[in-house]
Formats: C-alpha cells, sequence, structure tokens
DNA sequence: GTCTATAACGTGATAGAC
DNA sequence: GTCTATCACGTTATAGAC
C-alpha cells in the first residue's frame, strides 16, 4: 500500500533478517537454528535483532507471513481450473525435491504446531484449511465436467492429496529414493478420466 | 533369556524410569519434556536417572524399542494375510485416534528423526523399510489371489498407505474433526475388489 | 530508533562423595 | 545405585548507552 515496496514491510534491516533467518531455518531447522545465530549473520547483536522481532516465534511468523506474501505459494491456488490445480500440486511437488531444507522446515513445524498453543498453530490450520477447501472446490468443478472417475468423492480426495504430500514427503526425508512426485502423480491421475499431460 | 522376566530387562528403577518417559514423551513430546522432569516424576534426581540412561537420547532409544517390544506393533505384522493386514493398519488409525499424546509423539519423532545424524534416524529408517516391505509383501500376496484392483501397483500402493497415515494424523491434529479413519479405509478399500468387512 | 552489554534462567551432562 | 555440586551452553528478555 505504500508507493515504494520497502516501507510496506518494514526497514532494510528487518529485510536483512527475515532473509537470512529463511536462510537459516532451512537449511538447520527451527528449533536448532538460535537468535544468535541468525542475528550474528545479520551483522547485529541478539539483542538487536530483537529490537526488530520482540521473540524468535514472532520471527518465525514474519518469516512464515512474507513467504506466503512473496511466493504466494501455498494457497493461492485460486482461478486455476481444476487441472491446472492438480498439476501446480505435482510441480510443487517437484520443486521441493529440489530444496531439502524447506521440506525439513515445513514438516517440522507443521507437527510442532499441532500443539494448540504453538505460536504458529493458527497459521497451520488456516493453511490446511485453505489448501484443502481450494482442493474440493477444485475437484467438485472437475466432477461436473464429468473429468473424475465416478467413485472419487471430493472431500476425501482432498483430505487424501495434501496426506499425501506431507506423508511422502516424511517418506522422502527418511529414504531419499522415494520417488515423491511418481507416487503423487500416480494418485492425481488415478483420480481422473483422462490423465495429466506431462507427467 | 534371563530366567525372571524382570532382569532380562533391567532393574525395576529402569522399568519405572521408563514408564515415567512414556507418559512425559505423550503428554509434552520428546523435546519439551526435561530430564529432570522425568526424574522428579520418577522420585529420583536427574544425574540419578542418567546413570541408568546415560544421555537423553538413549532414554528415548529405550523407551521406543520397549514400546516395539511390548505393543508388537508397529511392524510386526509378518504372518497375516493380506486383507488381515489392511485391517489392522485400519484398526490402528482407529486406535490412534484415542491416543493424542502418541501420535504426537510419534509425528514429531519421524520428522525430527529425519536428519541423518539424529539419534533415531536409523531406527525410523528401519521401522519404516520394514513396514513397506510388509505392506508389499501382502499386497502382491492380494494381486496374485485377485483381490486386488487391476490397476494397483503394490509399491506404490504401500508407499500411499504410510504416506496415508501419517499425513492424515498431521491434519487431525491441526484439526480434532478430521476423519483419519475414514479417509484412511476409504482408500484401503479403493485398492481392493471385494470391499474390508466392518468398515 | 538502534544497538551493546548483561541479566536470569533452564538445559544436558559430568565429577566425585556416600 | 543414588546423591550434591557444578559446568558450559543456549534461551528469552531487559537496562541503558548512543
Amino acid at each position: 500500500m505504500a508507493i515504494d515496496g520497502r516501507s510496506a514491510r518494514g526497514s532494510a534491516t528487518k529485510e536483512l533478517i527475515l532473509d537470512t533467518a529463511m536462510d537459516l531455518f532451512k537449511s538447520s531447522g527451527f528449533r536448532a537454528t538460535s537468535v544468535r545465530d541468525i542475528a550474528a549473520r545479520s551483522g547485529i547483536t541478539h539483542p538487536g535483532l530483537l529490537y526488530h522481532f520482540p521473540t524468535k516465534e514472532a520471527l518465525l511468523m514474519a518469516v512464515l507471513q512474507r513467504r506466503d506474501d512473496v511466493e504466494g505459494e501455498p494457497v493461492d491456488f485460486h482461478g486455476l481450473d481444476g487441472r491446472a490445480l492438480l498439476g501446480h500440486l505435482v510441480a510443487g511437488a517437484a520443486k521441493n525435491a529440489t530444496e531439502r531444507g524447506i521440506v525439513e522446515l515445513f514438516a517440522n513445524l507443521s507437527v510442532e504446531a499441532a500443539a494448540p498453543d504453538h505460536p504458529a498453530h493458527e497459521y497451520f490450520v488456516g493453511r490446511y484449511t485453505s489448501l484443502r477447501a481450494t482442493l474440493v472446490e477444485g475437484l467438485e468443478e472437475l466432477a461436473s465436467a464429468h473429468a473424475l472417475r465416478p467413485d472419487v468423492l471430493p472431500a476425501i480426495a482432498a483430505a487424501h492429496l495434501i496426506a499425501l504430500m506431507d506423508g511422502l514427503q516424511i517418506q522422502w526425508l527418511l529414504d531419499p529414493a522415494t520417488d515423491m512426485v511418481g507416487a503423487l502423480s500416480f494418485y492425481v491421475n488415478s483420480l481422473l478420466t483422462e490423465p495429466l499431460e506431462g507427467i
């Protein structure tokens, strides 16, 4: 809403801190990264950092929010037709398979944030609710276009798709030989009367 | 191998510590539980505990091992025919839905243990490998009995089943209204020519 | 507004008395 | 086998200089 893109989000120092934090969260995970580490790599001391972000968890939330704002990735699938939506899902899995750090981060956070008192709890609940709703919508659209096999229930298939993405990530983290993309696209195609092109 | 069942596993104090640790790991998770907490609830001091289990991680491994020994649950599905195997999978999900603490514990550990240097890494890799192999075996048996729909690939379906169990648990932890058992049994029945009785 | 210095606490782990 | 005492470290948070 501001005229220059910077003041809308905060100072340059804030941006630097956010970049550094995201890097370290990716490569080392949230819990294993200390506020001191992030501060040192940002060229300031750790209380200096805590002036900008009062707690480590506030910093985490800012990183997550900015990732959504910048990449628009996690749930911003609206406006796509059903087949494109499923294609993006598979493409997202393929992209994840090139970034182990961020997969670890989100896998860890998803389960950490299961605790109702976790600072990112509401964020993840909203993220999952929104993604699920988008998927149900896309699948229902496909159903009315007779592009879905007749025994597919959109509500259940949506839960399956999300569960497969999460669960396959765990298997892939434990054993990098796991073919996340192959397993996911096999399921996607099992929903459709006509297979998705190019996968 | 010892004559009385006790000395095979350790002293009564060890058993008490293991019980207490499992309780606390279930209710608060591994990382949020301190060695001091476990020791206090066991009626000893924390160096007293560390005499029996030299590190917190050694204690964790002992808890995991004992759970396997006592319940024989996680991967000891051998000797079951394919349909019974799938039934036990669904029954396990139903049982999990009554014990939030242990679902949180294993969900947390699965992703924590994705790090190759985690003390439980090999344990979880072995656990997943073994479960997957058992499932592939059971599904192949069903395939040769023509009990499987013709387009089902055992290797992929096995990965799907494990991923669905893990992924649905995450959704259920974030939103307890999630129907883990329904979603899992729907997938199981979608594999079979004849639906599983009683689900 | 921004940061340095420091506090106050909890953690896992160890040394050595009993 | 269990204890007291202590260590070194990481954590969040605050007081106050610039």
